[in-house]
RNA sequence: GGGGGCGUAGCUCAAUUGGUUAGAGUACCGGAUUGUCGAUCCGGUGGUUGCGGGUUCGAGCCCCGUCGCCCUCGCCA
């Protein structure tokens, strides 16, 4: 790293160099005035060098040590030396040296700091955020864009020996109907135009393989204007891959080999593979959400059985008219409060739950609880029975709709399993789930729309039943999973005109709008598609969980806010009449008064 | 669009039931200090309590509005 300023790097120098006369240069990490010698940690990307100035040894290079403040950049000259014994700290890499400087340079000044860059940071996100390039300094985030360079280049080494080609597609392109809101672009040679910015490749990667490209990946930047989430940014990136004339075996195949290998890099471990695998309807039976982690065991219990058999008219109503009720044993929940299980019923509340009933095992092994009256003696038992409950055991139950009860019961899941601590934090459980529902029933248009994407191929099997019952027919879809959170997903898609066509019909898109929107596939079907599939992965979710961070803005070097902005820019910001006038825009009334009032 | 949390010195936080001049650590400034590594010791500067309004003899604290950050539901094919 050797450098017209400096000739070993703030990381690399030890005995070995013992007597070298080198160059550093870096960041005043802390500086250490004892009158006398003065003390200066060195730093850069690759580590911290402590550099002693002696008055003795050189009187200019010790004054201007006086003037040397934290984050100053500065360059010093000097020899590489032992420390000795006893001034040795073991707990930096270059600890057993120091660098005597007898000449010192100071390359930028700098001011009194917003906050201190150390590793462990407790300044506010936001002051983060404004002065990223100072939270960016800190080893820790460092670590994260590494790690994150490092991820990267593993997928593309993988998929580069695999025979893949890296082709890239339009941020710009045309708005399509369904799916996120798109950012739109206006066209200053086109008045009243439009590009969309792209929510993913989508439809070029397909394209891509009816050109004959056959394997292809991009780390693409998708844009989606839609609220944001601890794991959720306006832009992100995504490791898109397509495959053609592939079935689901191969796309998942060529996935867990590119994960397997980043995990290897990252953390050296090893995942099994392949990866585990259950459809979407065991996903929701036994982990009450499309995303199951499965660190941790408590599955949801289906109790309708007894339900029907019991006194309980809440429960006997809902397994009644087609409702489910269902549970979750607690282990040792006993010991729950009233308190607590009132949080809990708040909890489930959020995701549509009227209530939550519960009993306790007691130590002789009857019920406990206001709705145990309502159970016989077989009928408890046979609670029991469905979770296999033991004394000091607490049950909950939720009689509902089945999407309320397997919401409730899903999250109520991952919640308790946090907070009992039943789930292991190291831990890493891939699995794909699979046969989604092609359609999903919006109760808002009445209509039916993709689950997954327009483009998705229907389940051969179901196909006939398209028309006449598409609510049962499976989607060639599939989601790779990671430790509760959804990585990414993908899908065999259509290749045949005829059934995008009937697709389309199914989703209520007029032949005319159709022709509209997606001629160019349409068109580009007619000319010899092959079969074809392909997945995308989001790239910074894996970082973000690999890294084992909260946010997946800890994994992005400059992310934005909740609200969409970034603090450090000002983005989104205003722009003059003149900009408006050559893109043809007029601002409305109210965009311009909500501007006045900030 | 809905729910929740937070907002006090540059930064992180405290401030009893609404009651005297809003404190501490850190950073910063000055001084002392020749083996520290979160250096230490002494002294000092630093406040529109996010903003606007209201209630009150009196508001950091209560009320209304508003802005910002975070979490979340809806949303994210």
């Amino acid at each position: 790293m050797k450098t017209t300023y400096r000739t070993h790097t703030c990381g690399e120098l030890s005995k070995a160099h013992e007597g070298l006369a080198v160059r550093l240069a870096g960041w005043v990490n802390s500086r250490r005035d004892h009158g006398g010698v003065i003390f200066i940690d060195l730093r850069d990307r690759y580590g911290r060098t402590q550099c002693v100035f002696n008055p003795e040894r050189s009187r200019e290079a010790h004054a201007l040590a006086e003037k040397m403040h934290a984050q100053y950049v500065v360059q010093v000259e000097g020899a590489v030396v032992p420390r000795p014994p006893g001034a040795v700290n073991p707990k930096m890499p270059t600890g057993e040296i120091e660098v005597h400087v007898k000449a010192a340079e100071i390359l930028a000044a700098s001011d009194p700091l917003p906050f201190e860059v150390a590793d462990e940071c407790d300044a506010g996100e936001d002051v983060r955020l404004k002065y990223r390039y100072l939270d960016l300094r800190r080893p820790r985030m460092q670590r994260n864009l590494l790690a994150r360079h490092l991820i990267v280049r593993t997928m593309r080494r993988v998929l580069d020996e695999a025979g893949f080609v890296e082709v890239e597609t339009p941020a710009m392109t045309r708005y399509t109907p369904g799916g996120a809101r798109n950012f739109l672009v206006p066209s200053r040679l086109s008045p009243g135009r439009f590009y969309a910015l792209a929510e993913s490749p989508q439809l070029f990667k397909q394209l891509l393989m009816m050109a004959g490209l056959d394997r292809y990946y991009q780390i693409a930047r998708c844009f989606r204007d839609e609220d944001l989430r601890a794991d959720r940014q306006p832009e992100f990136t995504q490791l898109d891959i397509e495959m053609a004339l592939v079935s689901e075996a191969d796309v998942m195949a060529v996935t867990e080999k590119a994960v397997a290998a980043v995990v290897e890099a990252v953390l050296g471990r090893q995942v099994p593979t392949p990866f585990a695998h259950l459809t979407f309807a065991e996903a929701m039976r036994d982990y009450g959400v499309d995303k199951p982690d499965r660190r941790f065991g408590m599955r949801i219990g289906d109790v309708a059985h007894v339900a029907r058999r019991s006194d309980f008219r809440v429960f006997r109503e809902a397994a009644g008219r087609g409702g489910h009720v269902r549970g979750l044993k607690v282990p040792g929940g006993q010991a729950m409060t009233r308190k607590e299980i009132d949080d809990l019923t708040a909890y489930a509340g959020g995701f549509g739950a009227k209530g939550l009933a519960w009993v306790k095992v007691e130590a002789d092994g009857s019920l406990s609880g206001a709705i145990a009256k309502f159970f016989k003696p077989p009928e408890q038992s046979a609670l029991k029975e469905s979770f296999a409950a033991q004394p000091g055991d607490l049950l909950l139950f939720v009689a509902d709709e089945p999407t309320v009860v397997a919401a409730s019961l899903g999250n109520l899941r991952v919640h308790l399993g946090r907070k009992l601590g039943l789930v292991p934090q190291e831990d890493l459980q891939f699995c794909w789930v699979t046969d989604f529902p092609l359609l999903e029933y919006d109760l808002e248009t009445k209509k039916y729309v993709a689950m997954h994407h327009p483009f998705t191929s229907p389940n051969p099997a179901d196909l006939d039943r398209l028309e006449t019952e598409p609510a049962s027919v499976r989607a060639r879809a599939y989601d790779l999973v990671l430790n509760g959170v959804e990585l990414g997903g993908g899908s065999i898609r259509i290749h045949r005109t005829d059934v995008q066509a009937r697709m389309f019909n199914v989703l209520g898109i007029g032949r005319e709008e159709a022709e509209e929107k997606f001629s160019f596939l349409l068109e580009a079907l007619k000319f010899g598609a092959p079969p074809h599939g392909g997945i995308a992965l989001g790239l910074d979710r894996l970082v973000r969980i690999l890294l084992d961070e909260q946010s997946i803005r800890d994994g992005i070097a400059f992310p934005k806010t909740q609200r969409g902005q970034d603090l450090m820019t000002g983005a989104p910001g205003t722009v003059d009449e003149k900009q408006l006038r050559d893109l043809h825009i007029r601002l409305r009334p109210e965009a311009i008064e909500g501007e006045a009032g900030k």
